[in-house]
DNA sequence: ATAGTGTCTATAGTAACTATAGGGTCAAGT
DNA sequence: ACTTGACCCTATAGTTACTATAGACACTAT
């Protein structure tokens, strides 16, 4: 009857897993899709716009909260932009020191691990370091590196 | 009675939250602290040295599960430490990678935040690109940008 | 006795999914 | 008609490393 695609077939053609998909739809990302008989997912070209917008989004960088934001805005196309260009370079500044806080911890890691000359765990300078160097808060480095 | 320090001073001088403390004890981090008749957690030097060491590690980006490894690698002290240093080596390549991650991110942010020039939502080029730019993921992208 | 601060446990919430259980749908093959 | 297999459905719980909340108990100072 309907020439729309399947959630699969969606999933494949941007990269996206259907749990996600099914998720996005809840958290009112992605709106509802009609339903087949068999209350199936049918999908049109505008979800599949929509969902690659997210993702394109997602891939930048941003939370699901910012895209949301985004996909308010560009709904307003009468509105100024600058909420949009704000939106960009707050998330630049963003990655800029959170590179920066990487990069210092970078530094400390290898500082730390050409301590290690080999043998044993006694009397590994790694540990040793890691044990008594004095205590000193690398401001968002805990933040920085969730995840990989 | 006691001279150990209550959970609240420990955590003023470590740094560390008191639910967090807690937390790392939860999750057998930290050993159980004997209490006193008041059922109040107890802190020796020892529990102390312990939660630095953590911290420490926390602050240069392991995962809890990584300190845990590291914990554990730090009491066999007959062993060879090569197990400790690839520990290190393998974090600092995983930072490594999520900063070139992040500094692709940026490079691409940066073209898409240049595209604004003022103006409409409807003419703005950021969303357009966001929009219809073609899709191809950022390897990474999405896990680099976790949290900050 | 009371007020204020600190501590206790247990539970739920956060981000952005992922995994699992237990079932229904559909097209193709026998 | 029946079965197989791939796909789809919902609902719930798990992930990381905490944070927040509620309601009760302990301790100190007045």
């Amino acid at each position: 009857m309907s020439n729309g695609t399947s959630i699969g077939d969606l999933a494949k053609a941007t990269g996206t897993k259907v749990v996600t998909i099914r998720y996005y739809e809840k958290i009112g990302l992605l709106p509802e899709p009609p339903r087949t008989r068999g209350n199936y997912r049918i999908y049109e070209a505008l979800h599949r716009e929509r969902l690659h917008f997210i993702r394109r989004c997602r891939d930048l960088g941003f939370t699901l909260e910012q895209v949301r934001e985004l996909l308010d805005l560009s709904k307003r196309t009468d509105k100024d932009c600058a909420a949009v260009d704000r939106l960009a370079l707050d998330h630049l500044a963003e990655i800029e020191r959170k590179i920066a806080d990487l990069k210092r911890l970078e530094k400390e890691l290898r500082r730390l691990s050409e301590c290690c000359q080999g043998g044993r765990i006694g009397d590994c300078r790694i540990i040793e370091t890691l044990s008594h160097h004095e205590y000193r808060s690398l401001p968002n480095a805990r933040n920085a590196m969730k995840d990989g």
